[in-house]
DNA sequence: CTGAAAGCGCTTACAG
DNA sequence: CTGAAAGCGCTTACAG
């Protein structure tokens, strides 16, 4: 590969002159530039951006930490992080914690080392001193981390407050809401929700923890049935922990939507794959993503954001199983 | 930061010594181990990754390339390749391509001047050549890029062979495949091992494309099935194109497995979240991913490899859909 | 407008 | 066993 002293030598100028071209930096003559553009293309030349980044400590890649690529919203909001960085000019590593602590240190090492210009965040295992001491732009998505931090979530528990709304309104009588991991914001603000709406109509309701998880929802949902028989309505935490759901109604002969409804939350694909197709709260990942994408950009650029925290809103979709 | 000349100074020694005791390499007395150590842990001192990788030409990171990382299979792979590169120090570095040939190339000249050691495909848009042209190892993964290649593949046509003699079996008299991208190796595998028992059973079929896509495959398999209700069995080139089967059967009221059967390809997940659940033929996701990562450190630390191709038996996985 | 030089933070022959 | 020096491939004051 081709360095810059070759570039300079070819077209013979000194190394300052080609980084001058290179960087559109300082003054350079037409007929330097002009030499300098054509031994580049001559040498078929590409500044090494190793060098580029040990110099400037800004490597231009961000980060993106997620707790479960496995779980398909976040390949979704990864998407819309890498769309509109690649378009800024931006690279982005994808870290998956497999929601463990020590791989998100791990992680959180190798990136400042790497001089990444700034994180995007979907884990909050760390505390919030942790994210103090990388000293590095942090954008939180669907996560909050600190009034210092920008933020962007859904409005997770009007949502919820929608979806147990809309169970109620079906004739549900006896609810049932299988919550994500405690302690994880948008879990319990769902949660929140439901718990607030149940109330306010006095239904009577059970709650179960299934993590977010397709085994753990569809082995919690088999005792919850089993032992519960009389609830006709269930608002699953995402749209994964309502596919266990499911399944186990599936193997205890519960029909769906006429003896059961599920309602679900996050409106990824794999809800319209389920028979019945899943009735959900579909939040607008792309968006989430995107604006994360955007907001950790303008930061690492110091430029103004407009605000601190977003609230998407999130939005009743009806289909099958209600 | 603290640098490796804060620590020198703090110790009491020069660089190269403190650089002698990082690297384990070259003698160094008890004394000043001691001295570099102390002053190490003192100063909370690491050594910086971007300056080792230029001097070294060589960061520790493998790059993975993915074609569509909303696609489950895709997940499933990174989470292999990445346990196992964690446990050799190495750390991955995702890419989505998007299906681009566009990205693709802009990510192999990206990975390539971040001085990553190798790479791992997933993908094959782009020509040999250009596979050479990078000059560094390389693993093809669900893919075959030439002989001179390590690969790591499912025996696909085995699997497909399997699943079309199931659907026989199981009474079926008029198939049809569904099957993934022409030109993509694994895809086209499957078509032949579907083709072959199909034409010695003598029983007629119909072929249709899909791309792995699911909503490819529900509009592909809406026309399909209405022209020729006669089809009773599918084998679908993957569990996402088997539910978008299901979903088109399920709209115009084809009852499976009664009326009509289907099998999947792949073993992800989301074919046991389907109901009635999908029968599939499963493949080795984590051991494939796995594997690969081995073979590809293999290379990178130039130790000898037993073969170069990898073909991983497939099982056949009965469920609701046959 | 341009080049020589120093420096980003490391590693490794080389001489002692 | 150890240190001074050169070098990995860039960028940027500084002097001219």
């Amino acid at each position: 590969m081709a360095t810059i002293r070759d570039v300079a030598k070819q077209a013979k100028v000194s190394v300052a002159t080609v980084s001058r071209v290179l960087n559109k930096k300082g003054y350079v003559s037409k007929e330097a530039e002009e030499a300098v553009l054509k031994a580049i293309k001559m040498l078929d030349y590409r500044p090494n951006s190793v060098a580029r980044t040990l110099y400037n400590k800004s490597s231009g890649m961000i980060g993106l930490v997620v707790p479960d690529i496995t779980n398909p919203f976040f390949p979704e909001l990864a998407r819309a992080v890498e769309d509109v960085a690649l378009t800024y000019g931006y690279t982005v590593v994808l870290c998956n914690t497999d929601e463990m602590v020590e791989k998100e240190k791990k992680y959180f090492e190798a990136l400042k080392q790497k001089y990444v210009d700034g994180i995007i965040l979907t884990t909050s295992s760390l505390s919030t001193e942790d994210y103090d001491r990388l000293e590095l732009p942090i954008v939180a998505l669907d996560r909050e981390l600190g009034d210092n931090i920008p933020t962007v979530v859904s409005n997770n528990r009007q949502g919820a407050r929608e979806a147990t709304e809309h169970l109620i309104h079906r004739g549900c009588r006896y609810l049932a809401h299988f919550r994500g991991p405690v302690g994880v914001a948008p879990a319990d603000e769902r949660y929140l929700g439901f718990k607030e709406v149940a109330e306010q109509h006095e239904i009577p309701y059970k709650v179960v923890n299934a993590d977010f998880h397709i085994d753990k929802a569809e082995s919690a949902a088999n005792e919850l049935l089993t032992n519960t028989p009389l609830i006709d309505g269930v608002f699953a935490g995402s749209d994964v922990t309502a596919a266990g759901v499911m399944k186990a109604a599936h193997t205890l002969n519960f029909s769906i939507p006429d003896q059961l409804k599920v309602i679900g939350f996050d409106g990824i694909p794999l809800g319209s794959m389920l028979v019945p197709p899943l009735s959900t709260i579909e939040q607008s990942i792309y968006k989430m993503g995107a604006l994360s994408s955007r907001l950790l950009i303008k930061q690492i650029e110091k430029k103004p954001i407009d605000a601190m925290y977003y609230d998407l809103p999130t939005k009743l979709v009806i289909r099958g199983t209600t």
